[in-house]
DNA sequence: AGTGTTGTTCGATATTGTCGTACGCCGTTC
DNA sequence: GAACGGCGTACGACAATATCGAACAACACT
């Protein structure tokens, strides 16, 4: 593979040395070398590296160095979100077979939103997605939902950065506007894309809370306008915001 | 800080990666470039590394690069050190005052024991240690409880390569009466150091097991001759056995 | 079809990481 | 108490590596 010309040399021993303390309690700098085959000298340099970004710690009475738990705590951050998506599927995939409409999994990263998860629905005219997609949050109901739980400086700073770009002519640009449609959407739990993402195209979406109650994703179910009349969406709604307390209680860590 | 200087930059870097990879989903090369003020070619040949070593992997569809469950898993391996000893810890001061004697917690670290926490009883006369003492498995009973649950390659590796020094006259040196005794420990479910470590102290060990039922680390009660006949030692490996069992249903994982 | 952006490749070279030597500290032995 | 050995740490020379500029291929968009 081409890729392993370019491997970094020291980059794969702190990695080694990761691991040999992992599998020791500790292990002073001459025992990482003998164990790794390195010279003492080279073993301080890369655990001094490593102690210095936080992942070991040294223990002033023997000088012995262990792992301390950021490993875990970064871990965690991607053991999360790989939860969230295993626990949503069925749930996602149920919503989609009662209303069939296509459901979507999304989460907010950085300045936009991206989707997780997607089951479609089976009807010949349907709304298509594509998992890793990323879209601005103003113009999606998944997106309005997570801006309408969020701290007002984040709102502002995504909007600031990201703009409010039309994609239809229904697709709310302004900024006033948006607050009133946020601060609505925050009392109802819900949001609704009135065809702003794109003409023809109907969505409801709702959050997904983590156990502090803190919005961490959301869900939607989305369809062609001539099926998600308001009847239609009302019955989606409460399925949806159902759903949602279901995964968040699944996810409860 | 005089450590600071010899801090490895590609190592950094590395790390600065990682970091920028928890707090977004993905992120493509040239993106990581810019967040971190790094030549392309640099994340390149980084994320190559940690893609070799197994902490990110690269989606082939849209060619961007996230973190892997890897540091969950090695982090897993500290957290759940961790977890033991905070949850054994009540446990063993509460041994320690139905019995008035010292006990203490210990893991199998390569090729010694370590105590990994003590409380000492109150007692003028007690058995002192600490906490980061590491002894031979051989003369131990928590040692000796430790080899009698792990496998027989393992337990060869470690007596040739420490061998079986005599610490007192009643400390068992011939391979084949420790193999005998590792035997009775086996069933009996339990150790008991006959002042083998130490002249006039005796200790009853018990293991701790994990969720699949490999012995993972080992609880002891120690005291004086004097004061730990066999009368008292039965009623410590009751206790003990129990006590070990509770932390090992608390640790379920 | 043209353009722009990205990930990947390659090689020159500046910079870094390695390692040999030395030092201070500590525990052990006599 | 002195001597010794092993450890972690410090330092500097220099060989080896990591960096990065240039180029290329692939892909998406218009």
């Amino acid at each position: 593979m081409a890729k392993d010309q370019y491997l970094i040399q020291s980059v794969s021993r702190a990695s080694a040395i990761i691991e040999a303390l992992s599998n020791h309690n500790t292990m002073g700098v001459t025992e990482i070398g003998k164990f790794l085959g390195l010279h003492k000298s080279t073993v301080y340099g890369l655990v001094s590296t490593l102690e210095h970004e936080g992942y070991v710690q040294q223990n002033p009475q023997t000088g012995k160095y262990a792992l301390t738990l950021k490993m875990f705590e970064i871990g965690g951050k991607v053991f999360g979100k790989l939860d969230m998506r295993k626990i949503a599927r069925p749930h996602i995939e149920q919503i989609m077979l009662k209303h069939r409409e296509t459901a979507h999994l999304v989460v907010p990263d950085g300045l936009e939103i991206v989707y997780i998860d997607k089951v479609e629905c089976t009807q010949s005219m349907r709304i298509c997605s594509n998992v890793g997609k990323r879209m601005p949050f103003h113009c999606t109901g998944v997106g309005k939902v997570l801006l309408a739980n969020m701290p007002v400086e984040q709102v502002d700073e995504i909007l600031r950065k990201k703009g409010m770009d039309a994609f239809t002519e229904n697709t709310i640009t302004d900024y006033n506007l948006l607050q009133k449609e946020l601060e609505k959407i925050k009392v109802l739990g819900y949001a609704v894309d009135n065809e702003e993402a794109e003409l023809g195209l109907r969505c409801v979406a709702a959050p997904i809370r983590d156990i502090n109650g803190k919005v961490i994703a959301a869900t939607s179910v989305s369809g062609p306008k001539v099926r998600m009349d308001d009847e239609k969406i009302k019955g989606i709604v409460t399925d949806l915001m159902a759903m949602n307390e279901e995964i968040s209680a699944k996810l409860g860590y």
